[in-house]
DNA sequence: GGGATTCATTGATGATGGTCAATATTCGGG
DNA sequence: CCCGAATATTGACCATCATCAATGAATCCC
């Protein structure tokens, strides 16, 4: 299970309980805490804004490394933290990798900031 | 102008475009992740969660340092961290440091991580 | 099969961040 | 005016992070 499955889990027993002391449990907080933590960074924020844009909602790295001015193994480097969060979805075709949005994620973070 | 409210007002600019090439730019992005990286603690979220279900929507930082299990020089920390960010407003009364909400922020943290 | 291309991984480095102990500041009360 | 309480600030320490250069792994094409 990624970072936002175990986001939608947490918000989903949140939903009906009436607010029990610790409002925002531990655990909770640090399930959030990581995903907002990968859209902390302006150069994902950017990734994710032409993934989504891209031709079919997907795009590959070869498209995404000269937009950012970012040498190719940063761009890596950013791409698996958002795979890892479970925000972007990588598929492999031939010798190129392409990434495409998760549906339902953002607005899945997005909850996570207003549901505090 | 804090942060959140220059995330407003580039959101702002960004409703009408009809989405040039750098689809989200630069400084766009850094505004935006400014804001989130305020809120990519766990901590800090924490912090939030009470203050927004404290009484009237305030609470001061000897509410704050016991359920957190935190050492007060840290939560005024974090609080500053949020306060700077915009999310959170400092009122002194008296002794004691009221902090409360900014109206809107959290809905416009959401809103720029929808709108990518 | 060999070379070229696309992408991921590793290792290193400088910068940033979270935490605490100690200290400073501000304010109310006697 | 001085004391105690509440909060902010400083300095230090360790962990994490963003970035790059170099290398490795997988795939396509001739």
């Amino acid at each position: 299970m990624n970072a936002v499955q175990a986001l939608e889990t947490a918000t989903a027993d949140a939903c009906c309980a009436p607010a029990a002391r610790p409002l925002l449990g531990a655990e909770d907080a640090q399930d959030r805490a990581r995903i907002l933590k990968a859209l902390s960074d302006p150069n994902r924020l950017r990734l994710l804004s032409i993934v989504k844009s891209g031709d079919g909602g997907e795009a590959c790295v070869c498209d995404l490394t000269e937009p950012l001015d970012l040498g190719q193994p940063t761009v890596s480097h950013h791409l698996k933290i958002l795979v890892d969060a479970g925000l972007l979805s990588r598929e492999k075709r031939g010798t190129w990798a392409y990434y495409s949005l998760v549906p339902g994620a953002l607005e899945a973070a997005s909850e996570s900031i207003l549901a505090l």
